[in-house]
DNA sequence: AACGCGCCCTGTCCGC
DNA sequence: TGCGGACAGGGCGCGT
């Protein structure tokens, strides 16, 4: 997805554009987004009638919380856009699985190619049982040093497959944990229980620093990710290591490399990161 | 019980 | 030009 950069700029798009707004009605195109404990009755029934009072992200989660109380989850998968009808760009729109009627004459449209994407409705009990599954937020202050040193002392796992688990630190995919490595000079395949503590206090920082310049920037967009207008994110072009192998790295020169852990790819500099 | 793997799905790109 | 294979911001369920 859209990790958390990418939810953050949707959730800010979005929050002038439907607080306060109601939801009329909902038409499910591909009923195979919607989470296991919804159908398409289900989600209308518990949306069609409703005012949108707040706009949030959670992770990579991009939340409408229903003044009725229901919370609808929104989460991106690889290819989901989000994107309401009036931007110019929804026309283009090939892909809409799910659609919501609002009281202003516009749709939120919810657009995805490989319907990784889901959209779960919860009952606010049930919400604050899930995002308890949900690790920690990176950007918020008690993701402290202490806390990610002490997360990373059990596992065994690759650093960068640790940083994609949801259930520790909640946001980080592919992208951002590739390049805040980079940053913090950490190789994606060492150990995290091998961190020494300064490892995981800059780990923290480039984290923090890496999500915030790519919120600045609106996200990144390597393929198909789109903002809440339909516009790609300008972070790409900053990009240091994700994507660029057998290109020179940006602080020595040596040749970037690609490795795969969990069938998924690494980017590192040989030199740099350790 | 933590971890890795395969799979869900469509589109694009690259090599032959 | 056509075709097969690899690969893509994610996450769930399964087996070990």
């Amino acid at each position: 997805m859209p990790e958390l950069p990418e939810a953050e700029t949707i959730v800010r798009d979005l929050r002038p554009r439907l607080l306060g707004r109601r939801i009329l009605s909902v038409a499910v195109r591909h009923p195979d987004v919607l989470g296991r404990t919804t159908d398409p009755e289900r989600l209308h029934d518990a949306v069609a009638g409703a005012t949108l009072a707040a706009v949030e992200r959670r992770g990579k989660n991009v939340l409408l919380r229903l003044a009725e109380g229901p919370v609808l989850a929104f989460n991106l998968g690889m290819t989901g856009r989000l994107l309401t009808s009036d931007a110019p760009a929804a026309a283009g729109m090939a892909h809409v699985t799910v659609r919501f009627q609002l009281d202003n004459e516009t749709e939120l449209l919810f657009d995805d190619v490989r319907r990784f994407g889901r959209v779960d409705v919860y009952t606010p009990g049930d919400w604050a049982l899930r995002t308890t599954e949900l690790g920690v937020e990176p950007l918020e202050d008690e993701f402290t040093p202490e806390r990610l040193h002490a997360l990373t002392r059990t596992s065994r796992s690759p650093i960068r497959n640790w940083l994609l688990d949801q259930r520790r630190v909640a946001g980080i995919g592919n992208i951002y944990a590739n390049e805040a490595l980079f940053r913090a000079g950490v190789r994606p395949s060492r150990r995290a229980n091998t961190l020494r503590r300064e490892d995981t206090r800059r780990l923290r920082e480039t984290l923090r620093e890496v999500l915030a310049e790519a919120i600045g920037a609106r996200g990144t967009t390597f393929r198909d990710y789109r903002d809440a207008q339909g516009d790609p994110g300008g972070y790409e072009p900053r990009l240091r290591v994700y994507d660029r192998a057998g290109q020179p790295c940006t602080t020595c020169g040596t040749a970037i490399k690609r490795a795969v852990l969990s069938n998924r790819s690494a980017f590192y500099c040989p030199q740099c990161q350790r």
